[in-house]
DNA sequence: GCAACCAGTTGCGATTTGCAAGCAGTTGAT
DNA sequence: ATCAACTGCTTGCAAATCGCAACTGGTTGC
């Protein structure tokens, strides 16, 4: 893959899954977008799946490198980065959706972690669209201008749900936990 | 990921990428959902990219196993193979809809295999039912009961984009060439 | 009878993965 | 000023996976 571009093939999906087509690169977009990672350390210990430092380096710097994300030195401390979603990697939202909605579908996914699937399914075309409006502020810095004031934003209705299980599971019985 | 069920998480982007998450299981799908292969051969010698024949007898292996594939004798010839898509599968055709409009946005993909990836998302979730309903008859063997014969069929629709486009290449200057 | 075709399998070097430990710095509290 | 905790990584290494090439046992059509 390298300036010459080395593809196997011109055909969309495939140079997707050139991209995207390993069992990280995927996992590193979700955190940043759903569960607003920006540092090395909170995509490293946060991870759910227990991604290991050496490969979430290579990853990010990967992705960095496909234009998924951009890297920037953290004006609060000297040694933190900042990663942020492109635009590139902002569009991916409706294939997480449609991802998500398949996965929830037909796989043995646990409740708490298949509702936000859901409510973004749910929400069709038109949440997606706000959603990425949403992404494109934080990371991208734009204006909040067109933003719809009576509407409720993605983020904080996906939390809310993610939240109504994890309080509901808690009450009919097991020790609950809360956490991203 | 044995019965005992050795899941990194419930997350269903991650149950998905557990499954779908590699540089060749897509590209088999794709294959037989817009190639229309069903015998090891056909995905063998017509892959775009190239596929060799212990991984792809592995990943049919595990598609098979994962519940996406059926394996059943051929009753014209007794050492061929036919494989189906499941359902499971089938519904697959909206992930692989954005992700083709994906790629074809914003990767270096080339016109004749990327047509038909357009046409998909021009057509929207409308033409993705009719064409999850006309694979559901050639892979479940369901009844056309259902079909509108008023409309194209959309495996003849993206048939019919991908030769357009061939045949304006080779009629530009270039030595076209027919195949799928 | 024989060439072509069928779905794979085998051997093997190269690459990738994943775990554990370590590193050179920075920060904040004492 | 000191020190523990934290920062984004890097290194070493064993195990697993990948990908090429050759090969297998059997079937089919001529």
């Amino acid at each position: 893959m390298d300036a010459v571009s080395e593809h196997r093939s011109g055909c969309p999906i495939n140079l997707t899954v050139e991209i995207l087509g390993d069992r990280w690169s995927l996992l590193i977009l979700r955190d940043m977008m759903f569960g607003n990672r920006r540092h090395f350390r909170e995509l490293l210990t946060n991870s759910q799946e227990g991604i290991a430092s050496n490969i979430l380096a290579d990853r990010l710097r990967k992705l960095v490198e496909q234009g998924m994300l951009t890297r920037a030195d953290d004006p609060t401390h000297k040694q933190k980065a900042i990663y942020s979603l492109t635009e590139k990697a902002i569009e991916l939202v409706p294939v997480f959706a449609q991802i998500g909605a398949w996965g929830s579908k037909w796989l043995p996914v646990s409740e708490e972690l298949s509702i936000r699937a859901i409510l973004l399914e749910q929400g069709g075309p038109r949440m997606w669209e706000q959603f990425m409006r949403e992404l494109r502020r934080e990371h991208l810095g734009e204006s909040a201008a067109d933003a719809d004031p009576d509407e409720l934003p993605v983020w904080m209705q996906l939390r809310a749900g993610y939240e109504a299980v994890m309080a509901r599971k808690a009450g009919e019985g097991g020790a609950g936990q809360t956490g991203d």
